[in-house]
DNA sequence: GCCAACGTTGGC
DNA sequence: GCCAACGTTGGC
């Protein structure tokens, strides 16, 4: 099993808004940077577990769990005219772009700001406080992720 | 709103 | 294939 963190701006999906999802279920579209998408399409598996991290809101941070529940399968907005992740270059035959089904897990017992993982010793060498870090999809470890959640617990 | 970091594009 | 210019991300 992999672990990864995903980000989502919550002003445009939250993890709430996931809850509040169909079957708290759906799919994570609009991936249109290339690591991402290979994470996504090389690495991805049905049962993963992923920490939903809020970014560009006024306190980023983890807000909950969720899990892949489909395999990657590609992204039909790349396809489509109307929508802001409409991709020419794309096409059936061409498949630029993949995403995934995510389900909701659970909420944290207590939202995770950014500011505090910066604190955690134990998270130093984590992804996402790298400097300069700009990816949507990126792996953690088991150890991080287990860390993470109990850091939630206290 | 600023700006550092970094990914992407396109001319050569 | 290099690299300058440009665009985007995302914390602050």
């Amino acid at each position: 099993m992999n672990y990864w963190l995903m980000k989502s701006e919550p002003h445009v999906f939250s993890f709430d808004n996931l809850l509040a999802s169909p079957e708290q279920t759906s799919p994570w579209e609009g991936i249109r940077n290339y690591q991402a998408r290979n994470f996504m399409r090389d690495s991805m598996k049905k049962g993963d577990q992923i920490l939903y991290y809020h970014s560009s809101t006024q306190v980023p941070g983890i807000a909950g769990v969720a899990e892949v529940i489909s395999k990657p399968y590609p992204d039909p907005s790349q396809f489509n005219p109307e929508s802001d992740y409409y991709d020419p270059k794309a096409s059936q035959d061409n498949v630029r772009w993949v995403m995934v089904d995510i389900k909701a897990v659970r909420k944290l017992e207590r939202y995770l700001p950014l500011a505090e993982l910066k604190e955690q010793a134990k998270l130093k060498d984590m992804r996402l406080l790298q400097k300069g870090n700009r990816l949507s999809i990126m792996p953690v470890s088991k150890e991080e992720f287990r860390f993470i959640l109990k850091l939630a617990k206290s």
